[in-house]
DNA sequence: GATCCACGGGAATACACGGATG
DNA sequence: CATCCGTGTATTCCCGTGGATC
């Protein structure tokens, strides 16, 4: 447990009566520094690893699993580990880099490309990891920051081993292009693709990662609770049912644990009654996408998500909840409509055609697809945007 | 002054439907 | 009867603008 989770956990301890003793162990966007019933997964990528302990770069890696299998969980884990081992550290460096025998020096860089789109912020992202300095967040051309990368990784004895997570989905930057971006310090780096599918293409090694059996996710799900709600707040059998409705997803359970313990929460209440698993359950689309996605979001485009998940769009044509949003922000009609147009094109919302209402074409509406409970809460009060 | 990025607005394009045309 | 056309919407695309940062 580190600091500011102490902290956290004192100041709820003293601030609220409620049941939800620390949100960001039920929270989907924050990882757990020990990923529960993924033993051989990690050893799996621990071998494909393997010649980093011998001073080597690995070949590339794919890892690959369904959505809610605890891929980006592994792979955090995995990194924050091995960057404390194998002097990752940024501090490490700053006293092992003097004179001339530079000691070995392996980087384990995780990129979240949801957040990482562009050349710019890749580069800013793989090179804050790799130096002590801070980077700039503008004002500097994107050329730059490639030559301070080949600059920095411009020895023998340093190399990088970057995770590309999120590759595969709709508006991220995708492994192709990290791969073309990297290309000048090719030599050093090596990489890591981590999502529902193998990059096109496809010539390196893989592992998947099955998704959670149900015993294991009652594990996980039961973990979280225990440390994230107060004490006697749940009881074993309403978490397997859980598990059993999140059918081997960790982030729907999760996302319907959150709900509910919100839920309670509000209403005072110090078990999680059935009503509130239900209704937890239920802020939780079939077929979810994960809410990090729409928390990765630009802040007006997360506004305009928020004003949605607020008057529950049922049914209502895109120009009217356009209109209605719009009124609520200082944005016109015209951008609300596009940005929602935008955001069902990513995936984040689900359109649908409505019946016909006479002349012209027809006109369709749009649903959240994420957790809608979960959104709400970390969006409105953001703590820690699990940025890792 | 340079650079990146998110906005914002509107122009261009696609589609649905009914009615006219060959 | 098949196709074309006009009108009204819905949807997509593009590009200039401004804030923030160095």
């Amino acid at each position: 447990m580190d600091l500011r989770e102490r902290i956290a956990r004192r100041q709820s301890a003293h601030g609220d009566r409620g049941i939800v003793v620390d949100r960001d162990h039920l929270s989907p966007v924050v990882h757990r520094p020990q990923p529960i019933g993924r033993g051989p997964v990690l050893e799996r990528c621990l071998d494909a690893l393997e010649p980093i302990f011998d001073g080597d770069l690995p070949p590339p890696i794919a890892v690959v699993g369904p959505p809610g299998a605890g891929t980006s969980a592994v792979v955090t884990a995995l990194f924050a580990g091995l960057g404390e081992r194998l002097g990752g550290s940024r501090r490490a460096i700053a006293t092992t880099t003097r004179g001339g025998s530079e000691t070995p020096t392996t980087w384990f860089v995780y990129v979240d490309s949801r957040r990482t789109e562009s050349a710019f912020a890749f580069y800013r992202a793989v090179l804050s990891a790799l130096s002590s300095e801070t980077v700039p967040t503008g004002g500097v051309g994107t050329d730059d920051l490639r030559d301070r990368l080949r600059t920095r990784l411009d020895r023998p004895a340093r190399r990088a081993v970057v995770a590309i997570d999120h590759h595969d989905e709709p508006a991220t930057l995708s492994y192709g292009r990290a791969r073309e971006l990297l290309d000048p310090v090719a030599d050093s780096v090596s990489t890591v693709a981590v999502g529902v599918r193998e990059p096109a293409d496809w010539s390196g090694e893989t592992v998947s990662v099955p998704a959670y059996r149900r015993h294991e996710l009652v594990d996980v799900l039961t973990e979280r609770a225990s440390a994230g709600l107060a004490a006697g707040a749940f009881d074993h059998g309403s978490i397997r049912d859980l598990a059993r409705w999140a059918d081997g997803n960790a982030h729907d359970g999760l996302a319907a644990l959150f709900g509910t313990a919100r839920l309670a929460s509000e209403a005072g209440a110090d078990r999680l009654e059935p009503v509130y698993f239900e209704e937890g359950k239920a802020a939780v689309p079939p077929d979810s996408v994960h809410v990090g996605r729409a928390l990765a979001l630009s802040e007006t485009r997360r506004r305009v998500l928020l004003e949605l998940v607020d008057r529950e769009p049922a049914d209502r044509p895109i120009g009217d909840l356009a209109a209605d949003v719009a009124a609520g922000s200082s944005l016109t009609t015209g951008t609300v409509k596009r940005l929602l147009y935008e955001l069902a094109d990513r995936g984040v919302l689900e359109r649908r055609q409505l019946p016909s209402n006479g002349s012209g074409r027809r006109p369709s509406t749009v649903e959240p697809r994420f957790p809608t409970l979960v959104y709400r809460a970390l969006v409105s009060e953001p703590g820690d945007d699990g940025e890792i």
